[in-house]
RNA sequence: GCUCUCGUGGCGGAAUUGGCAUACGCGCGGCGCUUAGAACGCCGUCCCGCAAGGGUUAGAGGUUCAAAUCCUCUCGAGAGCACCA
């Protein structure tokens, strides 16, 4: 059977109709918003794409045969840095080599036979998409959610751009693996620091998968802890800083401050041996992330001789040191360091010989605490700590910042590890920043009115070894007016990083041709926020994080009225290639879908994919299965003939009943993305069903239909139209199970002994103890299986389940 | 180092969430159909045992009438973060 033949009349048919065509309203029916993340224009579409659109379309088809108006947009996340390389790569312009790819993969994803709207279709690098894109940077910018400045940023020598920090894996470029350096460079940033408290808290209520609502938590980082004032002897100087373990304060032996700190500038503190403390920034600024993390077990420092911090709670002086295992960004960039209960303090002051002074103890009130051979960080009781000694750290920490309070000295504080989000580009193949910079006037942002800021069709767009974007060199670009006073002045060169374009674009979906507004806010209304979105796992930092921010801003800006862009969440597991590893060009190891769809057709391939295991699991790539689906498919085909051939029918009441079981079932796997066990649900009703084939009429047949229909919507509609109905299969509904039909009469009561299996009886449903007790107590099994000196201790029952007898 | 997943036949994986372990599919074996094969159909297929029966969810303990499922440790695989004070 020809199957491809089917699939491409069907499509065809699809395709004139408009049958996907969405509405924005129609009246009694609940508007359903269902995203899958869109693609990113690569080149061709590989089977980690099916498997993120295949599995998410039988959702959508069944949610709309359900009853829901559904609407399921595509698009394509156009600009970005991977794009731009491969068409340097190939000498072609990021460009052509773009929308090249957009056509060969829009056609790839028409052969899926999706239920998607092409009409909404988007392209982030579009003039029509992205100046909503810069609007979207200019409203940020108006409140004030957006500045410029220049500090050592993760810069690529080999994408020779800026990352944003979360782009940074363990010290190397997401994109080309290079080892990212720090390097002194003007950049705009979005402050997602102002929101890191509303991120993290919203988390909560969402309906994400647990692990990816932990990673953003942990990425968020919220710590809560006190920030303390040292002052430095004979000076007006005071060095401030973070901790978390205020408790172990009368530990703290040494002060240490991040190369970056402020202070350490032009020698404003006064050190003697400045010359050396230069040195050791200067070192310090060229090593990378990932030199400062190898270095992590060797850890280095140089004393600030001259002065000394003084500790408040006991006035000892104490020194204070440079040392580049404190971080800049983060806190105050200095720390108090107690080496006996903090590692890093440990290694530090063993190397440099300081003092380790122990202040919590397991002991207490015993006077000897054991030898530290590393840091202690477990609980325990203050020892040596003045009037706090003898109390829990919990307890101190609450008792220590009221002095602080009191003293004023300090105060409770709380921190974030999120930092503020990079956006800026020194790339080519971008959404321009909308920025002009005017001699008289200075920062300009470009009027709303003259959006959007075009990218120009330039003919050198190589990056650039100096830190500028290839923009720089278009002089046409560059010059223009400043818009307010009239003056040659000359446009920002750099462009946005592309999880900007991504952070919004599911807004545009609703109303994806608007010229005059990102979207308006009827049609913003009937399908925001998403019901359900569907993408990868390795996003959950990066931009499902984004797409949070922006959101909330946009709901604190009164655009939209709610907070949250997707309330409910699932990941696709990532399919690897046959040999375990994850699939890419250079390996050889990825899989054509193409090829797939030839041989065995869509709605094998689409049905394979979701029969292979859990959706959000996924795996090495194994086709040994897809047999299996490819016969199931030829026995759906053939049992036409069932229903052709059928003399008489005899009604059947286990057939009946097995028919609303598997409504049911499928109905719940579906609704739960458990596709695997709703296809397999499937298979048992048809393997029952060609058992008895006379008892299978043509409501019975029209039913399994519309349980196939999400699964396999081409061959499903062939054959509901080979029984002359005139409507698609897709515009019916759901099939509902009869609960009274499901129940069984009998049961398989399980009879154990101590918990062990000894008899299984075939009774009535709904019996209560006292018969099912009697009936395993008569069994000969039973019987012969307890001794006569043996006594029943007690009985367990589970209705319509077991009955265990414990001896 | 920290945070978090996961480990079930030869393979992909089920198990109503603590109540019959191995559904469904692949593969394999046997039989049928066939001149033969392919395709298809039927039967079998966790391990030991002729059987009665016993054992089995990476391994070892524990909780429970009852554990693949909960707890502790060990081993192994994967993901994310990584000097965050």
């Amino acid at each position: 059977m020809d199957f491809g033949k089917i699939e491409k009349k069907w499509q065809k048919i699809w395709k004139a109709k408009k049958f996907y065509k969405t509405k924005d309203k129609i009246s009694g029916k609940k508007n359903f918003y269902h995203l899958v993340m869109f693609p990113y224009p690569s080149g061709n579409l590989h089977i980690g794409h099916w498997y993120n659109f295949a599995p998410s379309d039988i959702f959508a088809r069944f949610k709309k045969m359900s009853g829901f108006n559904i609407l399921s947009p595509i698009g394509f996340d156009a600009f970005g840095l991977p794009a731009e390389n491969a068409a340097i790569k190939r000498n072609i312009h990021p460009k052509d080599w773009t929308y090249k790819n957009i056509k060969t993969m829009s056609k790839q994803l028409e052969s899926m036979g999706n239920m998607y709207d092409w009409s909404r279709e988007i392209i982030t690098a579009d003039p029509q998409y992205y100046k909503w894109t810069q609007w979207m940077f200019l409203q940020l910018y108006k409140k004030g959610l957006v500045y410029k400045k220049k500090a050592p940023a993760n810069w690529c020598p080999k994408c020779h751009t800026v990352l944003a920090n979360e782009q940074v894996i363990s010290g190397q470029c997401e994109r080309c693996d290079s080892q990212v350096i720090q390097r002194e460079i003007e950049q705009w940033l979005f402050k997602i620091t102002d929101y890191a408290d509303k991120l993290l808290k919203d988390l909560d209520d969402l309906d994400w998968p647990e692990k990816t609502k932990t990673m953003q938590r942990n990425w968020i980082g919220k710590s809560e802890g006190t920030e303390i004032e040292f002052k430095i002897n004979d000076s007006e100087f005071k060095i401030n800083i973070f901790t978390t373990r205020l408790d172990t304060i009368f530990g703290c032996t040494y002060l240490v401050m991040a190369p970056e700190h402020s202070l350490l500038k032009n020698n404003k503190l006064g050190i003697n041996n400045y010359e050396e403390v230069k040195n050791y920034l200067d070192q310090a600024k060229n090593k990378s992330d990932l030199q400062r993390t190898e270095l992590q077990k060797n850890k280095t420092g140089v004393e600030l001789k001259g002065i000394k911090a003084i500790n408040p709670f006991n006035n000892e002086e104490i020194p204070v040191y440079v040392a580049d295992y404190v971080l800049g960004y983060y806190g105050t960039g200095a720390v108090m360091a107690v080496p006996a209960h903090d590692q890093r303090d440990f290694e530090f002051a063993k190397k440099y010989k300081l003092p380790i002074k122990q202040v919590i103890c397991q002991n207490y009130p015993s006077p000897i605490c054991p030898i530290l051979e590393k840091a202690f960080t477990e609980n325990g009781h203050l020892v040596d700590s003045k009037n706090f000694t003898g109390l829990t750290p919990q307890k101190a920490r609450e008792e220590m910042a009221n002095w602080l309070e009191k003293n004023k000295v300090g105060k409770k504080n709380i921190n974030y590890k999120i930092r503020d989000w990079l956006v800026s580009r020194q790339r080519y193949w971008g959404a321009p920043i909308p920025i002009i910079y005017c001699d008289k006037c200075g920062i300009i942002p470009v009027p709303e009115k003259n959006l959007p800021v075009k990218l120009p069709n330039v003919k050198n767009y190589l990056p650039t070894e100096e830190g500028k974007s290839p923009l720089a060199h278009s002089k046409k670009f560059i010059n223009t007016k400043c818009p307010q006073c009239g003056a040659q002045a000359k446009r920002e060169t750099d462009t946005m990083d592309t999880f900007v374009c991504s952070s919004w674009y599911y807004l545009r979906y609703a109303d994806p041709n608007n010229s005059k507004k990102f979207a308006d806010p009827k049609k913003i209304k009937a399908w925001l926020p998403v019901n359900m979105y569907i993408g990868g796992a390795e996003h959950s930092v990066l931009h499902l994080l984004y797409a949070r921010f922006l959101t909330k801003v946009l709901y604190d800006l009164k655009f939209i009225n709610f907070k949250e862009p997707f309330a409910s969440l699932k990941h696709q597991g990532i399919i690897l290639g046959p040999d375990g590893q994850k699939m890419s060009k250079s390996r050889g190891n990825v899989i054509d879908p193409d090829e797939l769809v030839r041989q065995f057709g869509s709605d094998c391939v689409r049905m394979y994919l979701a029969f292979m295991g859990q959706y959000d699991q996924g795996g090495p790539w194994n086709p040994t299965g897809i047999l299996g689906i490819k016969r199931f498919l030829e026995r759906i085909w053939n049992s036409k003939n069932i229903i052709k051939n059928q003399k008489s029918w005899v009604k059947n009441a286990d057939i009946e009943k097995l028919f609303h079981q598997t409504i049911k079932k499928v109905s719940e796997d579906i609704e739960n993305f458990q596709f695997n066990t709703a296809i397999s649900a499937l298979m048992v009703l048809l393997n029952e069903v060609e058992k008895h084939k006379n008892s299978l009429s043509i409501s019975h047949y029209s039913l399994f239909l519309k349980l196939l229909a999400p699964f396999a919507p081409h061959l499903s509609e062939e054959l509901w139209q080979k029984l002359e109905n005139k409507k698609s299969i897709h515009l019916e509904s759901w099939p509902k199970y009869n609960p009274e039909l499901i129940k069984e009469k009998e049961f398989e009561l399980i009879i154990q002994i101590n918990g062990k299996i000894k008899d299984k009886m075939f009774v009535n449903s709904g019996i209560s103890q006292q018969k099912a007790q009697e009936i395993a107590l008569n069994s000969e099994k039973i019987k012969s299986a307890i001794s006569p000196d043996q006594k029943i201790k007690k009985i367990i029952f589970v209705p319509d389940k077991l009955i265990n007898i414990v001896i």
